[in-house]
DNA sequence: AGTATGTTTCGTTGTATGTCGAAATATGAT
DNA sequence: ATCATATTTCGACATACAACGAAACATACT
């Protein structure tokens, strides 16, 4: 891994919210707008921010549609991007905040059936 | 690891110029004077980045007169900062910029008998 | 074609950070 | 005590970046 992308990396995960995105990818790949909802940011700011976190390999993204999804990255990921998901994951395995985001996730997923239109992606 | 700990240690990560200090120091301890030597900045600027490093708990410190030593930190250090070198230096394992400030440093290491007073602290 | 919706890009604003030099602090040497 | 030296703190500057809203873009639906 060369310093330039080994620098993308540690800027990625140099912002909190970027954090708590990947993290919240754990759970199975997400569209921009659910991360939206989930994290109570304008709809750009989170773009961005998972731009950041794509273009340092830390993401996989597929689109459907009008949907954008983000993912963890597969086997075919750089190791040095997977190694690091795995630190953060593994340091942050008991933090409250990650848990807090999971459970809200929850509810993102399995409410929600009018007003943001996400459920209908899943079909 | 907290998050506040984490996010520490991954902006501690995120400046070229620190993560390098960072992995110069796994040929083992260096005062300040060396590393401001080895990367050409001003000690303040040096004095700033070990500090932050030594706040993230990426570096142990150790003041023997006027001299402040910098080292990797030991098994007593937490292990999620442990993982977090380790999987730097593993990382940039074939960097050439690593490479070649490890090979400056022996010149530091080496050389400067007179203007600089380093060899000194040695005894 | 036209409308609606999800996403991204752009421009702006406020805050954070890297850098330096100068001053302050701490410690050894004379 | 006085001076010299290593380090840190402080003040200032420039740059970088996160956040937002508005506009632009892309795609689906009618």
């Amino acid at each position: 891994m060369k310093m330039r992308e080994f620098m993308a990396v540690t800027r990625a995960l140099g912002d909190e919210n970027r954090v708590r995105m990947l993290l919240a990818l754990q759970g199975g790949e997400l569209c921009v707008c659910q991360i939206t909802e989930l994290f109570q940011l304008a709809a750009s700011t989170t773009s961005k921010h998972l731009s950041i976190l794509y273009q340092a390999g830390l993401l996989d993204s597929r689109k459907h549609g009008r949907w954008m999804y983000y993912s963890l990255p597969g086997k075919a990921a750089p190791t040095a991007a997977r190694e690091a998901i795995r630190w953060a994951a593994k340091a942050l395995a008991d933090d409250p905040r990650i848990a807090e985001d999971a459970a809200r996730l929850k509810k993102v997923l399995a409410l929600d059936p009018v007003e943001l239109c996400k459920r209908q992606c899943r079909s």
